[in-house]
DNA sequence: TTATTTTGGTTTATATTATAAACTTGTTTA
DNA sequence: TAAACAAGTTTATAATATAAACCAAAATAA
């Protein structure tokens, strides 16, 4: 009847990641963090997480001197975020 | 940018109590119980939730003479979910 | 009748989560 | 060279969702 939502992606924050990452090649930690207005500390941990569930992917390198995390959504992460938007339809009708 | 999504709504059952509600005059605990597949004492808990939150209406009573507890979604609860859709549409592009 | 099961829930315990505060390491800037 | 800033990470806390355990009354079986 109501199907399951995945739990990884039914958190605003994360949600609101992947909603940015589906919509551009690739996006660093600053500019995630200013996009969805996140403390570093829970960005940090909600990247981490979605990593951990191979829906993205995180380099961290250098951008001059400054260090700078690049994330990209995976193809995994793109269609779980697919089934996600999919699933919730039956709850909003 | 994104809109902070209602918690009280952002829950998987709760949301599905509601969606249920936005549908019929009014539903009993059973009937609830039923179409959302969920335990007992987790719509117990999410109901009275609905209810402090004035979202719904609860009114314990009986049907013969076994007990009967009948839910009503409120116009408070209508517009929430109303809102809350609106900004995960945001969420979901 | 008396026992047992079922119905319709509520209360309580637990484990997970989301989140922000505090901290770290290195880089600019004054 | 000291102070402020950037880019994160780690840790602590409080809130949450959830199911397990429980309860009272009604229906059913013996």
């Amino acid at each position: 009847m109501f199907p399951k939502l995945d739990p990884i992606l039914h958190s605003e924050l994360r949600l609101a990641v992947m909603s940015v990452l589906s919509d551009v090649e690739s996006a660093d930690f600053t500019y995630l963090k200013t996009q969805t207005e996140a403390t570093s500390g829970n960005l940090s941990v909600q990247i981490d997480k979605l990593s951990a569930a191979g829906y993205i992917t995180v380099e961290k390198g250098f951008k001059g001197r400054m260090p700078c995390t690049t994330c990209k959504i995976t193809e995994k992460g793109l269609e779980a975020f697919r089934q996600y938007v999919e699933a919730l339809r039956t709850y909003l009708k």
